[in-house]
DNA sequence: CTTAGTGCAAATTCTTTGCATTGGC
DNA sequence: GCCAATGCAAAGAATTTGCACTAAG
């Protein structure tokens, strides 16, 4: 949060309403969200009913990837889902889990597949800056055969 | 090849040339298209000049990933990409290098992480079907500072 | 001749843009 | 007051669907 407002600030931009919302509710949640999740949050009393455009929450969101504030990923759900960056801090970074039955997505981490994509990212012809990782199946509730 | 010709006749499929042309060239290629590429490159004379509407590329490629001869991947360019599926072949398994710069896809294998992969597959609350690696970053000719 | 395979064009869905208005500073 | 921030509606782009027609078995 305060990153972002500096960033933000340091962009030379105001603070909207809007956009604070966005970031509000980005912070408070652990995982992705699709745009649709976010709009529709964001008119939850939660967020005081604020309510805002789907244009802008797209406008917010694609301004925060560029501010690298917001991590844009594609989960192969047609939609893409949007989750806070988690700049440096390595106890936020993780990837995702997802159900092809039901579009359950849940996040996970492991050091030791850190450790093989950061030795990797060494050797790769290309100067690597992010990495996604998603693993699909069928979760618990789907897949209990 | 042969294992898509068995897998369709035995799903009772008629052999269309539409979708015989998509699968010989999924299956000279070494890396992921998207369905525009496809759809112009069946337009080209390597494929007869056939020429397959767009819609039906996508019908194929569409059954094609639900008969798992074909593995459908999102690399977060907006458009999907599609690639013949290794199932089994150690050897035709890969991941992606996607230059954020200039769009540019490049596949790479590394045994490491796939056994990274593996075994975090275990003990993760999620039966892993499949799982997709992408490297984000900008290549050579793009991040040559 | 029966059913899958295709093309074409219209329809959907997610996302972006244009333009007028509102609101920080 | 000036320029960024928003909302709304229209525009775009990728993908899907409906329907008529062709062709494989």
């Amino acid at each position: 949060m305060d990153r972002a407002e500096a960033t933000l600030a340091a962009a030379g931009r105001k603070r909207g309403g809007a956009r604070r919302a966005v970031l509000e509710l980005l912070d408070g949640e652990a995982c992705a969200l699709t745009a649709v999740e976010i709009e529709d949050a964001l008119r939850g009393e939660r967020y005081g009913r604020r309510g805002v455009s789907r244009a802008s929450v797209y406008r917010i969101l694609d301004e925060l990837e560029r501010l690298r504030l917001v991590k844009r990923l594609e989960t192969g759900q047609a939609m893409a889902r949007y989750e806070r960056a988690c700049d440096g801090q390595e106890e936020y970074h993780h990837h995702h889990l997802v159900c092809d039955e039901c579009g359950l997505v849940t996040p996970f981490s492991d050091p030791a597949l850190e450790r093989a994509i950061s030795k990797l990212s060494e050797r790769v012809p290309l100067k690597v800056s992010e990495h996604e990782i998603v693993l699909h199946g069928a979760c618990r509730e789907c897949g209990d055969d």
